[in-house]
DNA sequence: TCTGGGGTCCTAGGACCC
DNA sequence: TCTGGGGTCCTAGGACCC
């Protein structure tokens, strides 16, 4: 049997925040953007007793934790300590380690165990070693597969560690409502409780397996499989290269201007664009997604035939998308993303030669259009930059 | 003062090819 | 004279996670 260690570390941003601010000490902490449609992104145990959530409003959270501190968010320290932690199991403990997200990662202890070493005691070493070097703590679920790990480590926050075998099952997992099992969201929640199953142990019975396979699609038998405590998932090692880079953008007023908009595309182009070269990458499809002011989303998307990482080309494509599928449409927010990505060292063809092949192609076949484009983006974004200066200066 | 922004994975239909 | 079967790729939408 495996030993599988899904470590968390508990309200990871605001914990930062608190010990790059200490005087925030025993005080309510909601980690949040500035505008007024942020929502709350990290709060701390003290702001959580006020009923505030993450991803809740931030006007809402506010009301119900009126002196609450708004630290706002600092992702690179953020991404720093998260390479600290990450590196104290890989050096300190076992480089088996799949880092799932920010805070958080599985580890696959099983050649630790020996006679005399428990999965507990090696849990709890990590944890109090994670809190001696970078003074943050963590929950630790253990178990022999990755669902129930992770299950684990939600069962005790904070600080807790939560061992969860077959046997444990009858007391830590079925009595706990669906909306507590990971992978299972709102809508499948919703959907199931409508049909009588409320808990995960309604999940795990053989007699329901019938109205589960009639309700979901052809995962069900997963969810049916994890609620008996198997998943045969197995733990990834890799350090994966991302599958799609985006960047979005909520506007403060929703917006139809056009003029508006194609700036905000400039913008998130840019970002997208830079950061596929730090990844040394390139793309193939360039997708347009926004949400109108009744929060229904839209995307649109478009493959070229050769893999680019050439900022003109793609910012050409993603005004072009917009433009021929968008165009005066009231929007709330509006997003650019780059998949089909591939690692430069992988592309079998110098792209640059197809870059400057559609280039001359575009100007054949649509050169006024586009060099309206390119000159009117070319006019805005500079006029942008030196307002946004001169009120920098005007702040001096 | 209603509801962010970053992702991954899956499904399903249609085009196209052999 | 009435319509296969397998496969891949593209596109759009949606569920879910932190």
């Amino acid at each position: 049997m495996k030993h599988i260690l899904h470590i968390d570390i508990n309200s990871f941003f605001a914990s930062v925040e608190e010990l790059l601010n200490p005087h925030y000490a025993n005080h309510p902490i909601i980690v949040a953007g500035r505008t007024k449609r942020s929502v709350v992104s990290s709060a701390n145990y003290l702001a959580r007793s006020y009923g505030v959530k993450a991803a809740m409003p931030l006007h809402l959270a506010l009301r119900l934790c009126p002196n609450a501190i708004i630290a706002r968010p600092h992702f690179d320290v953020y991404r720093n300590y998260a390479d600290k932690f990450f590196n104290i199991i890989a050096v300190d403990f076992t480089n088996r380690i799949e880092v799932s997200s920010i805070d958080e990662c599985y580890v696959d202890i099983t050649h630790l165990i020996k006679e005399h070493i428990t999965p507990y005691q090696i849990a709890k070493k990590i944890q109090n070693t994670i809190l001696s070097k970078i003074k943050l703590r963590c929950s630790i679920g253990i178990g022999p597969n990755k669902f129930l790990a992770k299950m684990g480590s939600d069962y005790k926050k904070p600080f807790g560690i939560t061992s969860i075998y077959q046997e444990d099952l009858p007391t830590k997992i079925w009595p706990q409502p669906i909306d507590d099992m990971i992978w299972i969201g709102k809508a499948t929640a919703t959907l199931l409780k409508k049909h009588g199953i409320k808990t995960i142990g309604d999940i795990a019975k053989s007699q329901n397996k019938q109205i589960i396979e009639s309700l979901l699609d052809k995962n069900w038998i997963v969810h049916y499989q994890r609620a008996n405590g198997y998943d045969s998932d197995e733990l990834d090692y890799a350090h994966n290269a991302p599958k799609s880079i985006g960047a979005s953008e909520t506007f403060l007023e929703d917006t139809s201007d056009w003029e508006e908009i194609k700036l905000k595309l400039v913008e998130l182009v840019k970002n997208v664009v830079e950061r596929l070269q730090e990844y040394q990458m390139q793309t193939k499809t360039i997708s347009i997604n926004i949400k109108y002011p009744n929060f229904v989303s839209q995307n649109r998307s478009l493959t070229i035939d050769h893999h680019t990482d050439d900022y003109e080309i793609i910012l050409l494509r993603a005004i072009k998308l917009y433009h021929n599928n968008f165009l005066d449409q009231n929007v709330r927010l509006v997003g650019v993303s780059l998949s089909h990505l591939l690692s430069n060292d992988k592309l079998t063809v110098n792209s640059e030669l197809f870059d400057d092949y559609v280039k001359t192609d575009i100007n054949v076949i649509n050169k006024n259009e586009i060099s309206v484009i390119v000159n009117e983006i070319n006019r805005q974004f500079a006029r942008n930059i030196i307002t946004t200066a001169d009120k920098k200066n005007k702040l001096r």
